[in-house]
DNA sequence: CTGAAAGCGCTTACAG
DNA sequence: CTGAAAGCGCTTACAG
C-alpha cells in the first residue's frame, strides 16, 4: 500500500516554509511573496501534492463540499446536471456531493437534512422538482445553509438559472399554429413543479393571442414520465372530435403520445402532429424525430454552480441574469395541417 | 445559521462516558457493556447526532468513503448505476463520492489518481468501460487502493458481479432462429470494453450451435451510441442479401437500426425484425416496443460495493458467486419469419 | 509578508 | 469493559 500521500507539511518542508505560508499559496490567498509563492508552488509539483478534501471540510468555517440531490424521472437531465456540476465545481475549486433522493418519500426533509450535517454543506444546488418544495426549503433557510435552485422561479425570493419556459412553450404553440393546425392539445408535467405550470401558461397564451379557444378537454394530466404521455395520448386520440398536434410537455411524455398514435395506426405527422420539450437523447431516437425545445441542462447546472459560490464567496445573493437560451428545434414529428 | 452540528463530545458529555466509549458505540464496535451501549444510544437520539464524514476520513486508515467513477454513453444506466450504489453504500455504513470522468481523455488515469488521493478512497467501483482499462487498474494495483469493476472478467484475477452476456447474447440469437431467422445480423459494442467481445461470442456460439454460417457482412461495428446504430443498420440493409433479423447488442443502437429501418419504409418486425439488449428505458420509448435481454444494472451495483466492503472488512478478496440472473424479454419488434 | 500555536471532530494505540 | 492522551492534516485567530 504504497500511498504516496504528500502532505502540506511536506510541502513546507520542501519549500522551507511554514505550515501557514504553504496553506496560503495553495489556497491563492494574498499576502505572499512572489518569489516564496514559486518556491511553494514548485514545491508542490515536487511531490505532487493535493489538498485533501477530508482535512478542509472537517475544520473551519468553510467544507469546499457544494451538495447535489435529485430525483427526476428523466435520466438524461440527471446525467447533464451531474456534468456540468461536475465541471464548475471542479473549476471554483470545490467539490461535489452527490445525492439521490426521491421526492414522495416521506422522510425527505430528514434526507436532505443529514445529508447538509453529516457532509457539512457549504451549499446545494436543487434542480426540479426539489427546488419547489417548501419544507426543504425551509429547512435549509433555517440552518442558513445557502441553496440556489434551477428552473422557472414561483418564488420571487429566490433566482435561478432557467430558460423562460413560459416564452418557449408559446414559441412551439405558435409554431403549431403556423402550421395551420387549431386543435392543438396539451400534455402537462408533474403537479407541484414549476415548470409544468409555466409551460400550461405558455401554451394558453399562444392560444389566447392567436384567438383560439382553449378547451379544457384538450388538455391533460402527465407526470413527465413516458407512461403518463401513452395514457394522454390515448385520452385525446379517443375523443370525438381530437386534436390534429399534440403539444407534450416533455420529450419522453411525447414519445408516449407517438407510441399512442401509432398504436391506433396513425401516422406521425401526417394524421397527427406531436411535439416535446427538452431535446433529450429520446427526441431523436425516435422515428419520426421529435420537434421540441431545447434546453441547456448542463449549462444551466454550472450557472447554478457558479451562483451559488460567489454567494458563498459574497455572503450575499448575487442578482444577476439568469435566464438562458432555449431553441426551438424543428424535426419530423411535426408538419402542417392537411387539408380535409 | 443556526447549525444544530452534535459533536462525538457532546454526545459523550451526555450520556457521561469518554470520548473513546461513545465513538464505540457509534462505530458499533464490541466491548461495550449493554447498559452502557444503551445510555449513550440515548444521547445519540437527544442530540440528533451524526458521525460527519469529514473528520472520519481524515484520519486513520479507513475514510468510509467508496468511489464510483463513470463515462457511459447511456445514461439510464449511470442513474441505476447510481442509485444502487447510493443505497448499499449508506447501507453499508459508507459514503459514495461518484466522479464522472471520460475514457478517452489522455488525463484518465491522472484524474483517477487525484480522485482517489484528494478524496482518500477506501475503494472504488469501476463499471465499463472503466474496468477494461489496463493502465488504470495497475495505478490503482500500485496504490493498494481495492476496486471491484462491473460486467463480464477478461481477466481472471477480477470476479465481478455481472450477468452472464455470452449466455444472454445466445439466448436472444437463438430466441431468433426459432422464429425461423437464417440471416441473423450483429451490431458490435464499443471497441475494448468486455461486454462487447462476450455479446458477439454468444451470438457467433448460437450459430454454430445452429449450424448456421456465420457471415462477416453481418457482423458490423458500433459503440452503443444510437448513432452507431443507425449507421449500422444503414449498412446492413443495403446489403443485397439484407438480413431479416438484426441483432444489436444494446437498446440505443437496436433504436438506432429501427431508425435506419424506418427510413427506408420497412415495417418492424415484419421486414426486418429488431431486438436489442440491457432493457433500458429506451426499449419501451419507441414503437414497436424492443424485444430485449433484461440486466438488472442497480443490483449489479449493489453487489459491487458490498463485495467491496466485504473486501475492505477482510482485507481479502472475497471468492462469492457473482453471476446474476438476466431475462430475455420479449416484445414487438421481432417476429417469426414471413415466407416469402 | 511570514510564522508559532491552538484548534477542528474524530480516531488510533495504549494503559488500566 | 472503559478512558486519558496523542495524533490526523488541515485551518483559524493572532502576533510580529
Amino acid at each position: 500500500m504504497i500511498r504516496n500521500k504528500s502532505t502540506l507539511a511536506l510541502v513546507a518542508e520542501v519549500a522551507g516554509v511554514s505550515l501557514k505560508t504553504a496553506s496560503r499559496v495553495v489556497r491563492k490567498e494574498p499576502n505572499v511573496r512572489e518569489e516564496t509563492r514559486r518556491r511553494v508552488e514548485h514545491a508542490m509539483n515536487e511531490v505532487s501534492y493535493r489538498p485533501g478534501v477530508a482535512p478542509r471540510a472537517s475544520v473551519g468555517a468553510r467544507s469546499f463540499l457544494i451538495g447535489l440531490v435529485f430525483d427526476n424521472p428523466n435520466s438524461s437531465y440527471v446525467v447533464d446536471l451531474l456534468r456540468g456540476a461536475t465541471e464548475q465545481t471542479r473549476a471554483e475549486g470545490y467539490n461535489l456531493v452527490v445525492e439521490p433522493i426521491r421526492t414522495d418519500d416521506v422522510n425527505i426533509v430528514v434526507n436532505i437534512k443529514r445529508l447538509v450535517i453529516q457532509s457539512n454543506l457549504d451549499g446545494i444546488v436543487l434542480p426540479p422538482p426539489i427546488c419547489d418544495l417548501d419544507d426543504v426549503l425551509s429547512i435549509l433557510d433555517e440552518f442558513g445553509t445557502p441553496y440556489v435552485g434551477i428552473g422557472p422561479n414561483n418564488n420571487v425570493l429566490v433566482n435561478r438559472p432557467s430558460i423562460d419556459d413560459e416564452a418557449a412553450a408559446a414559441a412551439m404553440t405558435d409554431y403549431l399554429i403556423q402550421l395551420g393546425h387549431t386543435d392543438i392539445a396539451f400534455v402537462k408535467g408533474r403537479a407541484r413543479t414549476s415548470t409544468t405550470g409555466q409551460r400550461l401558461k405558455g401554451y394558453e397564451r399562444a392560444l389566447r393571442n392567436s384567438g383560439l379557444c382553449r378547451r379544457s378537454d384538450f388538455i391533460v394530466d402527465g407526470d413527465y414520465t413516458f407512461k403518463s404521455g401513452l395514457h394522454a395520448g390515448e385520452q385525446l386520440l379517443r375523443l370525438n372530435s381530437a386534436p390534429t398536434a399534440i403539444f407534450a410537455s416533455n420529450d419522453e411524455m411525447a414519445a408516449g403520445v407517438m407510441t399512442a398514435a401509432m398504436k391506433r395506426n396513425l401516422i406521425v405527422p401526417d394524421d397527427i402532429s406531436v411535439a416535446g420539450f427538452d431535446d433529450s437523447p429520446t427526441a431523436t431516437m425516435i422515428w419520426p424525430q421529435l420537434t421540441t425545445v431545447r434546453q441547456p441542462i448542463d449549462e444551466m447546472s454550472k450557472i447554478a454552480v457558479s451562483m451559488l459560490v460567489s454567494q458563498l464567496r459574497d455572503r450575499e445573493v448575487a442578482s444577476r441574469e439568469t435566464k438562458v437560451e432555449y431553441q426551438l428545434i424543428v424535426r419530423d414529428s411535426t408538419s402542417s395541417l392537411k387539408q380535409s
